[in-house]
DNA sequence: ACTGTATATTCGCATATCCACATATACACT
DNA sequence: AGTGTATATGTGGATATGCGAATATACAGT
């Protein structure tokens, strides 16, 4: 079971949580999309991605040269009312986000 | 305005969490209630209040040698929504710690 | 085999966090 | 003034965290 304290470090970094919500609304993400909607290097996004993989809020499906990150399947209800609850809170930095994704060319597709 | 990730931060520390809970629990309690119902020490606990106050999610009131500790009263909804949903998560525990409470003599009244 | 792209990991450094211990402050009572 | 209780804070050490730079791995296309 996963421990409250433990969740809500993982939501404790901007990088990290923005990441989340961005998974959140795209149900699915591949990595270049993260660094490209966040703007931060590969080196970054990667080790916070594998972080909420290792704490169980993310799993990853590899497609060629692809992981793909989506929410873990079997995370708690109040984990997800949580997560939902900050999207709610940060829509506008959120959608910014989405918007510089949808601009760029899709690097994997 | 709270950054969500710096609420997110406050509730990442077992004993912040702890404290923050109870006192939603029980909407106000003195320092040395929170010594006793977590077990922790003075300095411990103490420098953890103060990280919350100073981040906006408690607020003290003075009433001779005694600080009470409660909710802060601008707290926007979703942050008391995120910390409603977790008192639900971990009621089992909380009410370990009240009981602990209780069955001490009440140091300050 | 070589190249390019996607992702992960290692390393060293800087900074932050957490803690216990000691000390300080503040107030009440005598 | 002295004592006791409640709370805060200074200090130093241990550990954790976050970062960029470099390197490694994996796969696709040529």
């Amino acid at each position: 079971m996963l421990e409250p304290s433990l969740f809500f470090k993982c939501l404790s970094d901007p990088t990290r949580l923005k990441s989340l919500l961005l998974i959140n609304k795209h149900k699915e993400l591949c990595v270049c999309d993260l660094i490209t909607a966040t703007g931060e290097n590969q080196s970054k996004i990667s080790r916070h991605l594998s972080q909420l993989r290792t704490n169980g809020l993310l799993k990853d499906r590899r497609h060629n040269q692809w992981v793909y990150y989506s929410l873990h399947p079997t995370l708690p209800q109040w984990a997800l009312d949580v997560i939902n609850i900050t999207a709610t809170q940060e829509t506008d930095a959120i959608s910014k986000l989405s918007h510089t994704l949808a601009q760029s060319k899709n690097c994997c597709n």
